[in-house]
DNA sequence: CGATCAGGTGAAACATGTTCTAGTGGCCGG
DNA sequence: CCGGCCACTAGAACATGTTTCACCTGATCG
């Protein structure tokens, strides 16, 4: 449909893919897209919501995947170590790419939040979907929330740390296991629900673990 | 001594406080601190290098600080919360500033390397004073090195979420308090230690907690 | 003293994100 | 068919980060 649209967001994401976030010049897009300058202003706000509307066709095409191909895993964790690895190694085919679009996503610019939201709530359905493959769109819980959460704070910062020069890819899989770990075992023992803010929708919290 | 570079930092960071990021035009930082542009380009190598060096600066007033004025609590928990809270209200108060800030920390801009390194380190070694206040600048284990770690990504990223507007600084201190507890808890039980990397300089690794 | 040099200055020039204008063509309700 | 409207286009215009240039000043060294 929005034909014009999808061209623009790919091609910038050719050209940040080749030569990172400062090659991805406008006018080049334009161009190379073959609409107007004007066009590009027309659909996006600014250079930064296109990178971002390409995060969330990224995020998209992840949770489709896992949707048709269940990750490998007995447990949890094991899956969420192979959704981790998984999404590390394929922004880290492209790094160039990731860092424009983790860069974009940490702009601040107000005009994105709405893209940002939407990259975070696809992100935490994908999580919460290798953890319980196939669950409905039941809510979840309050604990299931904050794991969710932290997880993709570390892993989203430790992607940052990597793309800022601190460390390699490796390191980024690394925290980000120790991390489940940790926090699903942290999780074991029983809590002071004080802790996990009740869920917006205002459902009940889920018991303790036996 | 560098009289002209301090006064070029605080001008941006006051510019960046009142308007924020976009605010901070190098022509006006120049005029203001009444230095010639070429000047500016002279001590840093772009615009995002200057909110780099304001970064470095206040982490290490807050170390000083900390140094000076050990926070209260009995515990490492405790003193966590403390540290945690206390900054993130600091950059609460200053919401533009900080989003200017971060988005700098960001922006993987290979020239800034260093300077993120140094706040990352300078950050690590604040929390690890924080748990063991009047520690000597032995180096720490390979567990408390990944806590350490670990607490960093989440406070990082639960601020990049707020100034992107997912949510506001409550949630900040509420994630970074939830991580604190389940990573320190998480760490309580026996690990085999493979999960931890050794340090760089190779030192032994420590022993299992009782 | 005179040469050299590092750093500073003011101004121009350039590159690119962003905005604005005028014109064009197609589509739609009447 | 007509008039209005909306998206598009080409291009100029503007703002600001970045680079460059020509020149100056004060310190240092021989």
């Amino acid at each position: 449909m929005d034909e014009r649209g999808d061209r623009i967001i790919a091609v910038a994401m050719e050209l940040a893919e080749r030569d990172g976030y400062d090659a991805v010049k406008l006018r080049d897009v334009a161009a190379q897209a073959g609409v107007a300058l004007g066009t590009v202003y027309r659909r996006f706000s600014c250079k930064e919501d296109i990178l971002a509307a390409a995060l969330d066709r990224q995020v998209t095409v992840a949770y489709d995947l896992v949707r048709a191909n269940p990750l490998p895993g007995d447990t949890p964790q094991e899956r969420l170590d192979a959704l981790f690895e998984l999404s590390t190694k394929t922004l880290a085919d492209r790094p160039r790419l990731a860092a424009a679009m983790l860069r974009t996503v940490a702009s601040g610019v107000p005009e994105l939040a709405e893209r940002v939201t939407r990259y975070h709530d696809r992100m935490t359905a994908l999580l919460l979907e290798v953890m319980q493959p196939g669950r409905d769109d039941s809510p979840p819980s309050p604990r299931e929330r904050m794991l969710v959460e932290l997880l993709q704070n570390v892993w989203f910062a430790s992607l940052v740390g990597w793309t800022g020069g601190l460390f390699g890819p490796d390191h980024v899989t690394q925290n980000t296991k120790v991390a489940t770990r940790l926090l699903l075992r942290g999780l074991e023992a029983p809590w002071d629900d004080s802790l996990f803010p009740s869920p917006p929708d205002g459902s009940a919290s889920d018991s303790q673990p036996s």
